[in-house]
DNA sequence: AATCTAATTGCAAATTATTAACATTTGGTA
DNA sequence: TACCAAATGTTAATAATTTGCAATTAGATT
């Protein structure tokens, strides 16, 4: 289920460089939220400066195209922001799963009402355990 | 309401000791997540090295007795893991608001069911939007 | 197709955030 | 009060990210 990247750089404005698709391509490679390290390995043969990396992932986050996640890890991870889901992540070992279910928008809602706040654009949640794996000491 | 930290500490297994009050006592004094710097500013009178904030940190969360809080900004911030509740966060200044609301436990115990994982400790979840003083351009 | 311009990228260096190694001190117990 | 593991200080290193500026380029316009 790869996505029409060109098509949607276009929509938020957004210059359509080879960069920048090799950068999305790396993200609907895997399923994994992945930080500017990572795809730095991944595209080492392209020779892009990691700071380029880093300002891509800004603009595509400013634009809604990536998301940030929160892995309580040192680095910021992204993933595509297009299908909306959260994670379970390892304590442990750092292995992540995706989840779907996601009952938020009405909470969110009611919270927004007893609020100072006038709107509510994207929430980030992720469930924190142990997975199989690392639970058998 | 602030907390008998001398015997929380002590039934953690950690020491007692009067950097490790001064630090809670920060937290205690406000209600919005901070990070190390933060603290080491609050504490400047009492020249507390900045790596021992960043290790007291590490300890009070390992302990359970504080929560990292994802800020979607560049460095970690924590809070008193004491009382569960979740944050309205701008977008646009950063400003923070606290919500009681919390109806994830059983979306836990749900998502728990059908994945790979043994158990879930704790999760995260913020919501982000924009505040009346931002919303008025 | 040639031109133009703001957006994008590269490069070097700075800054910020965090951790490591090791010596010294100290809280809490025997 | 003496002991010892835990906690803290000091210095330095590493990791993560940003900044400033020059060079390049996508895509619109002529």
């Amino acid at each position: 289920m790869s996505k029409d990247f060109p098509a949607i750089l276009k929509e938020k404005g957004l210059k359509n460089t080879p960069i920048r698709r090799a950068i999305l391509d790396v993200f609907s490679a895997g399923c994994k939220p992945v930080n500017a390290e990572h795809i730095f390995g991944e595209l080492k043969s392209k020779h892009i400066n990691l700071v380029t990396i880093y300002r891509t992932l800004a603009s595509l986050e400013e634009a809604g195209i990536l998301r940030r996640v929160d892995m309580h890890k040192g680095s910021a991870y992204y993933e595509l922001g297009l299908d909306h889901h959260h994670h379970l992540v390892c304590t442990d070992c750092g292995t992540v799963e995706d989840f779907k279910v996601c009952d938020i928008e009405k909470t969110a809602r009611d919270v927004l009402k007893h609020s100072g706040f006038r709107s509510v654009s994207t929430h980030s949640l992720e469930l924190f355990g142990v997975c199989k794996k690392c639970s058998r000491v």
